[in-house]
DNA sequence: CAATAATAGTGTCAATTTAACACTTAGTCA
DNA sequence: TGACTAAGTGTTAAATTGACACTATTATTG
């Protein structure tokens, strides 16, 4: 009855760093696609719950939890994985800026961030789920505070612009950029500026909502 | 490494009926919750895709095929199926009023139309599925054609516009309503009309692109 | 201490989109 | 031919969106 399906998890782990956005990629070590470039994921244990399952396994891969993360698609091809039937629940997840710094010493040799338009040949069909993920991003950007999940504790106005510039690949508007965010009530002053080099200090921001994701108009 | 999972695809089904927007469920036969309504569904088979899975229970559920069908989302938490480990796949599909008619005589018994406002208690976590799947519907009328999808080959203005008005559950603008499908393109006039009754004629529109669904504005 | 360099911060107006609203038309039947 | 019933049709005000350029603040340098 049961078919012996295998069940697993694989994220898309975007950031942002270097003025880009970034995915997380893991280099094979094992046969199939050995040596090939793969999202990280594993196998569902036994009596783990599947969004639990795919905590883990960014844990395990970036150290990080507390972060966005949240069902893309399942995709379950029986040709998919060589090796037998697999399907996949595919997540994707958003890391601040931050917090990847810390990770940027882990396992340096197997593990890569790569930048949306310089992506490597993908194991299995990962590049079906990558570019699903990056659409899913791109367009909920329109229509919630995903954004805002890439930001760190107190961040300026430019910073955000840039990360809605970075996203869409196209310049803002600086001005109804932030009559409009700031028309949300969905972050705050914190009352601190940053002063960086020769310029104007910046007002910082934080989120009201720390990790609430809301749908807007 | 596999951790014996089994696999399932479960289909909310909807159409319009009797002005009101009805999904179709099953008696279980079989323990557990034997007696209890549930989604239709069932095992994946081995070498099938998780959509032909899907679409195979739909047209043994329904005897339709050809309908729109759309993943919907993955539950699996460990508990949700007392029998043991059961991650579903959720889909949900739209069947045209008409079709429906076709199939009111098969298994009278154990299968039976249900309007949202109506719903008997339900097996496994299938309230939640159901949940998902009408908050899917009713925000995908905002921003593309499904409601198209409920249609018949030929179709009134005042009938597309009850869809919208059913689904949404409140009363929608006549002339605003024509304006935007119209400007829309995505109809046309067939050239002919329907007379019922005493009243005006009323002109027969159909879709120009039958089984697509898109994203509009 | 004045000039410069670099980013932060700010408002108006036109264009477009959305939302509200009521009467005439075409047909059937009595 | 009058009455009934749903079909069909435009205008206007309000709200939203999009385009656009200058002043403010700081640190550094001559």
């Amino acid at each position: 009855m049961s078919s012996n399906v295998s069940v697993t998890t694989d994220i898309v782990i975007f950031t942002i760093r270097d003025e880009a956005l970034k995915i997380l990629l893991i280099r094979r070590g094992a046969k199939p696609y050995k040596g090939r470039w793969a999202l990280p994921g594993g196998f569902l244990h036994a009596e783990e719950d599947i969004d639990d399952c795919a905590r883990r396994e960014l844990r395990e891969e970036t150290g990080v939890s507390g972060v966005y993360l949240e069902q893309l698609y399942t995709f379950g091809h029986p040709k998919r994985d060589p090796r037998g039937r697999v399907v996949t629940i595919a997540y994707y997840a958003l890391i601040p800026s931050e917090r990847v710094q810390l990770q940027a010493a882990t396992d340096a040799e197997a593990v890569g961030w790569f930048s949306m338009d310089e992506l490597p040949r993908l194991a299995f069909d990962h590049d079906a789920i990558l570019t699903m993920a990056h659409e899913r991003l791109v367009a909920k950007l329109n229509y919630s505070t995903i954004a805002f999940q890439f930001m760190p504790e107190q961040f300026t106005l430019s910073d955000l612009q840039a990360v809605y510039e970075i996203i869409r690949q196209e310049p803002v508007d600086k001005r109804n950029f932030r009559k409009w965010v700031l028309g949300l009530g969905h972050i705050e002053e914190t009352g601190e500026e940053r002063r960086e080099g020769t310029m104007r200090p910046a007002r910082l921001y934080r989120t009201k909502y720390r990790d609430t994701v809301a749908i807007i108009k």
